[in-house]
DNA sequence: GTAGGGTTAG
């Protein structure tokens, strides 16, 4: 007997069973209860089914229900669910709380639902089940409900129901409702349970309120090692992870040691702030400990070498992991867009989608930002290939990220292809398509989203700071101040990027006051709020102000980068301040060590060449660590223009011509030249050229706002305007008192042909011109003139608009594509 | 008696 039973149990378990126990036990509930002892779920299940109904007890039942539970084997329960039901028995609490038990364990939640509403549930247990899976599939709301409705069948709650509870509460953001249970637990004397005062800081924290969590935690007497784990990603995840980090020093000075979620949420701190060599050294640990081993603590480990730069650790991390996950590979792919790499990453993507791995949603709009951020609009078609093709449309994270990268590789129409099929969007949805709009030059278009978007959704920070540039470019001050009322009502100005945004956008529209108003405001001011308004200053030639604003800024201890230095030469620019510029050109490397950049050259060139060093000028760009681009040969040729040296132009163009064979600008630029020179013939042969080249993308136009509506006047078709007539005859007077007056005009001018004159004239259209004269016809003195033009002021215009100042006694602001002309008294800002 | 609280990727 003990040898055969011995051989037999070598088999299996069941075959033991039979062999050893059958002779005795011919009780079948006995000979289920055995397999279940011994775990053979099959066996149990076969013979339960087998059994005369009227042999079978309640507790047989019970523990072939509790066995299938935890194998989590959906059809074994529902096997043994039938033969209960076909045995009539009465489904009473017992047994119905088995069967709930089973189905939620096993994962068929709405049947569980079913009995549950179909049995007497005075027990807390069961509904603790419930609302805990509600939990855990994310069914806020349902878990909720039934957390009213166990008051309403006078069910008192336990510590599990709050700790369930306050789950759904924080998945669904319900802060009031979450602070109500936290009295309630207190009135039930729940607090001093741990898990309990656990859930309620995961709770706090969730719901973004550190403060009560903190305070939570320093009451609890009880901490475990969750409690701590719980601070240390509370405090991560609400944007603080030094103070996580710290919590981990006290933990290990407490004696505490960590466990794997401990290190894993660490590592994630540490990923936030880059602190690369604590990073490695938890490596260490986690390599000492075997925690090594386990999928999502590698995960986080590679994803904390990416962030930190480190991109061969990162590479080492994930190439050594035994099995990998789609959140392996994904951050794989974050990590190479991050470095740049975008090709590697959609290579991995690739790989991913011809393999087992398929990417989700998560890898999908990561691999669309690599795309976005590398301009691969082919590339990123392909993954949106792949989106359609696995039926993801519908996800809106899926969705913006698409949006996003057509935005930014410049294919508008797509992007609103995308946006108009969502079926449904979230702010995030209108905030790209309104930034990509604004960075894509079509403010228009962003402002008449902006209007809609009010009336089906909720404008947040992030929308604010995208939609105040549009309204900068269009120089819509009224619609810059809707908005700016908008932000004080809704509190968001205490958002640096929107305090800013409303700073640049102020200076844009030519609102200096408003503007050095908006800035004292701004809480604390970062380097970009202070080279805004350097930037500011410069576009308006107020070199000065914008001088002592960046000397301000680094007293205040802020130190300039690139793009400041930009700014400022700028701004010397406009004032031909050589000296100046000079001095801050040494002091860019010299003292804080940036590198200039190709724009930072091309100030110094134009510096040079406008002062009429030309010489000076084309050895500099010679000696340059930088190859020159048409931008900074441009600058000399101006010089060339309007020092009248004809020879080096022609130098300067050939460069220009071959860096750029189809720039308008520089065709037009080297034709004034010779027709300033009076050599017709070449004239001539540079205007058939750039006749060829066709149509500017953009019309040049001006505008003008007048009573909250926009005056659009298109350069070469003035006379489309409904008040084209007034408007000329207006002009006409005008120009008769300024030639009466002998008004000084450019000399140049008078030397030219008759002839040229009107070309001149006529290729610029004085839109400009018309703008200024409606809005002199329609506003009443006092009221300044706001003309936008979105290319160069014309020098005609550029003295009409001088002589009107002083004639007419009226202030213009006008801003072109270059910078701000304020006219008064027959002076410029702009010094000529 | 059964059950609950902490982790990763855009």
């Amino acid at each position: 007997m003990f040898l055969k039973s011995l051989k037999s149990s070598k088999t299996t378990p069941s075959a033991a069973v039979n062999q050893t126990i059958s002779p005795q036990i011919t009780n079948c509930n006995a000979k289920i209860r055995r397999f279940c002892e011994v775990g053979s779920l099959k066996e149990a299940v076969d013979t339960l089914c087998k059994s005369p109904k009227w042999d079978l007890e309640l507790g047989t039942y019970c523990l072939v229900l509790q066995l299938c539970a935890e194998r989590k084997s959906l059809r074994d329960g529902r096997r043994v669910h039938s033969v209960i039901s076909s045995n009539s028995w009465q489904v009473d609490s017992v047994l119905g709380a088995k069967l709930v038990f089973m189905y939620v364990n096993c994962g068929d939640l709405a049947t569980g639902r079913e009995i549950f509403d179909q049995i007497a549930n005075e027990k807390v247990y069961l509904w603790n089940i419930l609302i805990n899976e509600y939990a855990k599939v994310g069914n806020f709301g349902e878990g909720i409900c039934l957390y009213h409705k166990m008051k309403e069948f006078g069910v008192v709650p336990n510590s599990y129901t709050f700790s369930c509870v306050l789950k759904c509460f924080s998945g669904l953001g319900f802060l009031e409702e979450g602070r109500k249970a936290h009295v309630r637990l207190l009135k039930l004397h729940l607090d001093t349970d741990t898990a309990v005062v656990n859930s309620l800081i995961n709770f706090y924290f969730k719901c973004r309120r550190v403060n009560s969590a903190q305070k939570l935690f320093v009451k609890l007497l009880d901490r475990d090692i969750i409690s701590w784990n719980s601070m240390i990603s509370g405090f991560a995840s609400n944007d603080l992870p030094e103070k996580g980090l710290e919590i981990f020093d006290q933990m290990l000075q407490a004696g505490l040691v960590p466990n794997l979620t401990t290190v894993t949420c660490v590592l994630a701190a540490c990923a936030d702030i880059s602190v690369l060599e604590f990073g490695r050294m938890l490596h260490g640990y986690v390599l000492k400990t075997g925690f090594a081993r386990d999928l999502t603590c590698n995960n986080t480990l590679l994803d904390m070498y990416a962030k930190c730069g480190d991109l061969d650790s990162a590479i080492q991390v994930f190439e050594n992991m035994v099995d990998r996950s789609v959140v392996s590979c994904t951050s794989m792919i974050a990590a190479y867009a991050r470095e740049g790499l975008s090709h590697a990453a959609i290579r991995l993507f690739h790989e991913m989608r011809d393999g087992a791995l398929r990417p989700d949603a998560f890898t999908v709009s990561t691999v669309l930002n690599a795309c976005a951020s590398s301009n691969l609009l082919d590339n990123g078609k392909e993954v949106h290939d792949y989106v359609t093709e696995n039926k993801m449309q519908s996800n809106v994270s899926i969705c913006n990220a698409l949006m996003d990268m057509y935005m930014k590789c410049g294919s508008i129409e797509d992007a609103q292809s995308v946006f108009s099929q969502m079926s449904a969007r979230d702010t995030i949805s209108w905030n790209t398509m309104i930034a990509g709009y604004s960075k894509n030059g079509r403010p228009n278009e962003a402002l008449n989203l902006f209007l809609e978007m009010q009336h089906q959704s909720k404008p947040d920070c992030i929308t604010m700071s995208c939609i105040l540039p549009s309204c900068a470019s269009l120089a819509a001050l009224e619609r810059g101040k809707e908005i700016h009322a908008h932000i004080l009502r809704n509190g968001q100005i205490d958002d640096i990027y929107v305090a800013n945004a409303l700073v640049d956008m102020y200076m844009k529209c030519g609102a200096l006051i408003l503007a050095h108003l908006a800035f004292g405001m701004v809480a604390r001011r970062d380097l970009i709020s202070w080279t805004i308004m350097t930037a500011g200053y410069c576009l308006h030639g107020l070199a000065n102000e914008a001088m002592s604003s960046f000397n301000e800024m680094r007293n205040e201890g802020i130190e300039p980068d690139e793009n400041s230095f930009s700014s400022i030469l700028y701004g010397c620019c406009h004032s031909g301040l050589l000296n100046e510029g000079r001095q801050f050109f040494t002091m860019m490397e010299k003292d804080c060590g940036i590198k200039p950049k190709l724009e930072h050259y091309t100030c110094m060139v134009d510096l040079l060449a406008n002062a009429g060093r030309l010489t000076e000028a084309y050895r500099f760009i010679e000696k340059m660590p930088l190859k020159a681009d048409a931008a900074v040969w441009g600058a000399l040729l101006q010089g060339c223009r309007i020092h009248h040296n004809l020879k080096l132009a022609e130098k300067v163009a050939e460069h220009i011509f071959e860096l750029e064979p189809d720039s308008k600008a520089s065709y037009m630029r080297l034709a004034n030249i010779y027709s300033e020179a009076k050599i017709w013939d070449k004239v001539k042969w540079l205007k058939d050229k750039i006749g060829h080249l066709g149509k500017e993308k953009n019309q040049v136009c001006s505008w003008i706002v007048v009573k909250g509506k926009v005056q659009i006047f298109f350069a070469g078709n003035v006379a489309s305007h409904p008040e084209s007539k007034n408007i000329e005859t207006f002009l006409k007077k005008l120009k008769c008192r300024m030639n009466g007056e002998n008004y000084i005009r450019s000399t140049k001018y008078a030397m030219m042909d008759k002839d040229e004159v009107e070309k001149e004239v006529a290729l610029c259209g004085h839109s400009e011109l018309s703008a200024m004269a409606f809005g002199l016809l329609n506003l009443s003195r006092g009221n300044t003139i706001r003309v936008t033009k979105n290319s160069r002021i014309c020098r005609e215009c550029h003295d009409m608009a001088k002589f009107i100042s002083k004639t007419l006694g009226r202030e213009i602001i006008l801003r072109d594509s270059h910078r701000f002309h304020h006219f008064k008294d027959a002076l410029c800002s702009c010094r000529g």
